[in-house]
DNA sequence: TGAGTATATAAGCAAATTATTATATATTAA
DNA sequence: TTAATATATAATAATTTGCTTATATACTCA
């Protein structure tokens, strides 16, 4: 098998937690969008330990990162991860989901500076 | 908005279907090789209602479809399914698991009629 | 320093998932 | 017809998941 492959188990755990739509809509807003837990937690309307733990899953799996800025912890995308442009592929199949982000800005919660 | 998020809805769904690695080694190998339930009880050494009823996920879903021939039942992708692009996509990442129909083939035990 | 805010973690619970065992159905062959 | 084979379904049990509530931690500001 080439080395790029990615292996079975490896490959159906990362769409294991890319299926669930709370999970699979936040790194299609992280795709393009760099989000911290509040702004999550008023996208999706959950409460903020639910979203804190959706992220840890993400996270534990390398497949984002966060980085502290004052009070609010920001995630991103982990562009190093070793299966990015697996996940990358399918996240370009997804519908864009630019307008929770026009709903933050026009609700003025929006989140773009610490 | 309300089809976009029934479209994120119905993406998560698929990828959880897929994120089983006995589900997400079926579809790769129905990619190439139309499978019956006694093939895939040999290669993940499952028992037989088990396999049955991951089978009965994917079919459900439709994403494969049934083909009684005499006492057996052939699975394989179903080219019409709706989001079969978006599964192909993804299959097309994975390595290939042809090996496990050669050991079907040199045990004997692959089924190539009815 | 203490209060307030943002986030993480822990514990507990209900729902969902997956495997097993037992049984039912459909087909073939004697 | 009866027996054997292949598969599906049902019932159950074990495990996992995702939520809630409660609490802990980290940071900011007065």
């Amino acid at each position: 098998m080439e080395k790029t492959a990615i292996e079975m188990e490896k490959a159906a755990s990362i769409l294991k937690l890319l299926g669930d739509s709370t999970r699979l809509t936040m790194m299609k807003l992280l795709e393009h969008h760099d989000c911290c837990v509040c702004e999550f937690v008023e996208i999706f309307n959950r409460s903020q330990p639910s979203i804190s733990q959706h992220l840890r899953k993400l996270r534990d799996a390398g497949m984002v990162k966060e980085e502290r800025r004052g009070q609010r912890i920001f995630y991103s995308l982990n562009q190093s991860y070793e299966y990015f442009s697996f996940i990358q592929q399918i996240l370009q199949s997804l519908p864009d989901q630019d307008e929770k982000i026009k709903e933050l800005e026009q609700k003025g919660t929006r989140i773009t500076c610490c």
